[in-house]
DNA sequence: ATAATAGTGTCTGTGAGACATTATGTA
DNA sequence: TACATAATGTCTCACAGACACTATTAT
C-alpha cells in the first residue's frame, strides 16, 4: 500500500417493510474476498478510477449497479475507519441508510431481503463490522422518526393512517397513539406534504380508510418540532 | 495511486466563543503544498501509516497535535468526497466539529482564531472545500442546538444565564426569551446536569448573578423533548 | 344485529413564548 | 434616589397522550 492512501467504501443498509410490517435489510451475496460467498451490505469501493462525481453519487451507484434499486430516501450516517475492520489494512467506510418501497422486487440470486431483527441481535451474522454499521443506521432511523416523518418513506405514496401507523411502529420500536400520528398527518397536509386522494380501501372487515397521498419534498423529511414518546 | 486507495483526511471545525460573544473559528497556516501557507482547517492524513486506533482517534489526534487543544465536545459532522476538492485527485474528508473552551490559549503563531462569519459569508476565503464544510458544521450546530444543550461546551464550566444565553443565541443566529432558557436550565438541574453553586457574580450594575456549574455527563449532550422557536 | 376497524372529540399535562412584576445590586 | 440587570410569576397556545365515543363497512 502506499503511504498516504487507504481503503475506502461506500456501504448501504438499505431497509424495506415486509407484509408483516416488520424491517428487511438488503444483503449481497460477496462475489470477491475476502468473505466471498457471504452475505454482507451491498457497497462499492470509492477511489479515482470510479469516476463517481461525489460521494453521495457512489452511494447511489452502489445500489443501482449491486441491486438496481432506486431508494425513496437515502442520508449519509456516518463513517467509521480503524485498522482491524477489514483484513487488508486500515479502511473507511462511510455508510448510508436507504428507504426503498415496499413492493421492491429482487431480480437476483445473489441479493436477499433478510429480517433485520435476526441482524440486529446476531443470529444472522455478517462480515466485517457490517452489524455495527446496521446497529447505527438503525439508531438514526428511530431518533429521526421520532421528530420526522421519516417512516413515511417505507409505505406506498398511497397510503392509510393504518399503514402509516405500522411504519412509524417499526422505526421506533414501540406502540404509538394513533390519534398522535392523526395530528401530525393533518399538520403535513396544511403544508402540502400530504394530499388527500378522496380515495377509500376497502379492508375485509370494518370501515373502509380514507387513502392518502404522500408529496415528499426535495428538503429529504417533514420536520416535526416536538418529539414524540417524550 | 495505487488502483483501490484514495486519500483521506480528517479536518476540524473548532469553534470558540470569544469576548464579544461571537463564534471563532481554528485555523491553522498550512506548511505543506498544496495551499503551503494558507490558513486552512486543522486536520490529518489517515492511513495505515499513522497508527490512528480509530477515526475518532484520528480527529482528537489532529486538534492535540497541531494545536495543542482538547475539545470540550466533538462530534463526527460528515464525510465529503469528489475528484475536484483536492488537486491530488480524488479525495475523501471526515470531518468534526468541536467547541473549546472560550479560554482556551494558543501556542503558536501558525495557528489563529479567526471570526466564523467571515469565513461563512467568504470574506475570509479558505483552500479546498474547507469553507463548505464549515457551513455544514454550523448548521449542525445550529440544528442541535434548538434541541439540546450543545452551546454550554461553549462556556465556562461554571457560568451564569446571561452567558448561557449568548451562547445559545449565537449558536441558533437569533434571539431566545431568557425565561425559555431557564425553564431549560431548570429541566437540566432536576437531571443533575446542572447543579447551583451557590456564589454570586457580581457585575458593575445591576441584580448580582447565580453562579451554575455545568456537569455533563459523558452521554455528549442533554436533549430536550421539544424544539425551540418552533 | 354483531363484530371489526376507522375516524373524531374531549380532557389533561407539559413546555415554549410573551410580557409584567419583583428583587438586588451600583452610581 | 435613579438606574441597570437578574430572577420570578402569569397567561396563552400548541401539541402529545390517553381514552371515550361515533361512523361505516362485512358477515
Amino acid at each position: 500500500m502506499s503511504t498516504a492512501e487507504v481503503l475506502a467504501s461506500v456501504d448501504i443498509v438499505a431497509l424495506r417493510m415486509n407484509d408483516r410490517s416488520q424491517l428487511d435489510i438488503l444483503l449481497i451475496r460477496r462475489a470477491q474476498a475476502p468473505f466471498a460467498q457471504q452475505w454482507a451490505l451491498p457497497g462499492v469501493l470509492v477511489n479515482g478510477l470510479t469516476a463517481d462525481a461525489s460521494l453521495d453519487a457512489a452511494a447511489t451507484r452502489a445500489l443501482a449497479v449491486k441491486a438496481r434499486i432506486k431508494p425513496r430516501y437515502m442520508e449519509q450516517v456516518a463513517t467509521v475507519g480503524d485498522a482491524v475492520r477489514d483484513p487488508r489494512g486500515w479502511s473507511l467506510s462511510t455508510f448510508y441508510l436507504a428507504l426503498v418501497a415496499p413492493d421492491t422486487p429482487l431480480g437476483d440470486e445473489d441479493l436477499s431481503f433478510v429480517a433485520l431483527n435476526a441482524v440486529l441481535d446476531r443470529r444472522f451474522a455478517l462480515p466485517f463490522d457490517h452489524a455495527q454499521l446496521v446497529a447505527l443506521a438503525c439508531e438514526r432511523l428511530a431518533a429521526k422518526s421520532t421528530y420526522t416523518s421519516l417512516p413515511l418513506y417505507l409505505i406506498s405514496q398511497r397510503f392509510t393512517v393504518t399503514e402509516a401507523l405500522a411504519a412509524f411502529q417499526v422505526c421506533l420500536g414501540q406502540a404509538v397513539q394513533h390519534t398522535t400520528l392523526r395530528g401530525r398527518l393533518e399538520r403535513m397536509k396544511q403544508h402540502g406534504w400530504i394530499v388527500e386522494t378522496g380515495e377509500k380501501n376497502y379492508p375485509k372487515m370494518g370501515r373502509p380508510q380514507n387513502v392518502l397521498e404522500h408529496r415528499p419534498q426535495p428538503s429529504a423529511a417533514f420536520v416535526f418540532d416536538r418529539s414524540v414518546l417524550s
